[in-house]
DNA sequence: TTGTATGCGTTATCAG
DNA sequence: CTGATAACGCATACAA
């Protein structure tokens, strides 16, 4: 599109070198059968007149673009512009060339992206609803290679890749009640909601705390619908000014967690000291806050090369009946100051450490 | 792309309706002239069969794919993030969809940007470099449209959108002298760099003390390359193991200063009773960090905009000798606690507050 | 007001 | 090994 000037194109290549149009064509996709010295000719013509091919026509006649879409509810939130970083570069190793679509988590633009022109610009969708939930598999049935990201579908009809979510809060508890805490608190559960992460990772902290014999006081649960730091803390204010007793505090996520850090900073509360503060999904500021902050690290990397190389071999294969594949992705608990305090690894910048792993 | 099955086509919906497919055409570009009842014919055909245009299609036969291109380091970088999210949400009100690339702030892939095969998808090019420089306003010579971010070229072949960096530096350095600080630190500085944001932000931080009647003590310039939280952290490091005095520390961006709040949490050093800290970008990381960040907001959205704009006026008129514009985005003075300490705003999580502004 | 025919730049199908 | 030629699906000049 963008070239104004001259467009060279195959034709023009293909009178310079004296050869048909086919035979530029077939140097371009290297075919095998060609005579060395045609090629050479062809590929001085190339040069000689910069010629590039035109992707728009290539991609009507292969009826292929080499565009993924990937959908998510907006790049501000720090997990989701490292998870594009992530799936923008698995993406460009294979070769695919990633087209970000934000939603802001609203529902109608989920359903947007799901039937939106875009669709007809890219081969496959790789989609991290928030809103959409089990009653909406039939909007996900779609006619095109798509993988899920996320836990609000499950069974759904496509590819998906989601984190441990019970496990990882289990775990994460688990670190905290290690370190001595029992009057565990939770900033960002979704009362009533049953689908989602939300629901999940609560289960998680439920499991652990009975693993340990401890029950779950409702009173420690602090509700946050929108998981952004905002968010969090003000949940954590809600639980400070009830006057609840609590130790420790599990964010959902580390924007939660770290809007809860800054709740507690603003009221002279000493963390890990008084508090103890895990968040989850291990984004970079994890590492630089203070104090730094202890997280679940959910395993991006893995789940952006997972969920690409998933929906390149429904691209590849679209008419292939293999039944829908649901990966579950690896984490590790990263223990730093927010719950081990001095005692933290080395505040080198760029350290972490593997606590446990599952 | 998308549709396996079927693949609908305006042949489909033309034959259904019983018109021609011209007249399909017509009533999907909103041609004036058809009678009302031949239009709601196509429309009912067209929601019978559930057709959409093929974009690819239309896009060869237009020459225009709708599609423009935003280039940045990465997506990781907070700052970059915001922006890309900026640049989206201006793209999309004026019916444009943004193809992002992350160049790694690697000079060979800086490069390859400008020349590479998505430049055949897009109809024009956000670009954001970081390496490239004057020496080459020759590659930067490009037959599409382009609109260049950032101070490393000037009076390039391309429109252009700045911040305001001397003034915006003078600014901070300003805010800090208010505070009573003398002994003003900087983190970030490019030793030797004449141009590019380090240059000119330095500029207005001498401008500043010059103005105050100060001197400016080498010893102060922390230099650090790449402007991350790491470096931030190694660079105040370093200024504080050198034993030189200081009582405030300007981070040439809010990534190194978060990095230096960092450091000097490690150090137990009180922010800001011994040293005051400010920042540059404003993302939304230091509504939040503790303490809050100060730090100057260099106009984000504006800029975004503006680019789009600018952008999508070379779009439509291609041949149009209009001289290629220089826009300086209007920036704001945002104290928060690392430099006013309690005197701070309200910590309430969304509150900033425009101090200066120019 | 609507239909016919042509071409956008490639790739694919055949012959040769 | 290479060359004509026909699509891909849409938009438009030109006719009607």
């Amino acid at each position: 599109m963008s070239r104004r000037t001259g467009a060279v194109t195959m034709h023009d290549v293909a009178a310079r070198a004296g050869v048909s149009i086919k035979t530029v064509s077939n140097v371009l996709n290297g075919y095998q059968y060609i005579r060395p010295a045609t090629k050479e000719k062809v590929e001085t013509a190339i040069a000689d007149l910069g010629y590039q091919v035109n992707l728009t026509a290539r991609n009507l006649r292969r009826g292929r673009t080499g565009l993924i879409g990937l959908a998510v509810p907006e790049l501000s939130l720090p997990y989701f512009a490292e998870l594009a970083d992530s799936v923008i570069r698995a993406a460009e190793a294979r070769g695919l060339t990633v087209l970000i679509e934000q939603t802001g988590s609203v529902r109608e633009r989920e359903l947007e992206v799901l039937t939106g022109q875009r669709r007809h610009l890219t081969d496959g969708l790789i989609f991290s609803p928030l809103e959409l939930g089990p009653q909406d598999v039939d909007a996900l049935d779609v006619d095109y290679p798509m993988v899920l990201l996320g836990e609000r579908i499950f069974g759904g009809p496509a590819d998906h890749v989601t984190m441990s979510n019970v496990d990882g809060a289990k775990a994460a508890v688990r670190h905290l009640l290690d370190q001595g805490r029992r009057r565990i608190a939770v900033v960002g559960a979704h009362e009533g909601e049953t689908v989602g992460s939300a629901a999940l990772r609560m289960q998680g902290y439920r499991e652990a705390l009975q693993d340990a014999g401890l029950g779950v006081d409702p009173a420690l649960i602090g509700e946050a619908g929108l998981w952004h730091r905002a968010t969090g803390a003000e949940a954590m204010h809600r639980l400070l000014d009830s006057g609840v007793e609590l130790d420790a505090v599990f964010g959902l996520n580390d924007a939660l967690a770290l809007g809860a850090l800054h709740a507690l900073h603003a009221r002279r509360i000493d963390v890990p000291e008084q508090i103890a503060v895990i968040g989850w999904d291990d984004i970079e500021e994890t590492a630089y806050s203070s104090p730094t902050l202890s997280t679940v690290s959910p395993g991006r990397e893995q789940i952006a090369r997972t969920a690409v190389d998933l929906l390149l071999a429904r691209i590849d294969d679209p008419d292939s009946d293999r039944p829908y594949e649901r990966v579950i992705a690896d984490f590790t608990i990263v223990g730093r100051e927010s719950t081990l305090g001095d005692a933290a690894p080395a505040t080198s910048p760029l350290s972490t450490s593997a606590v446990a792993s599952g």
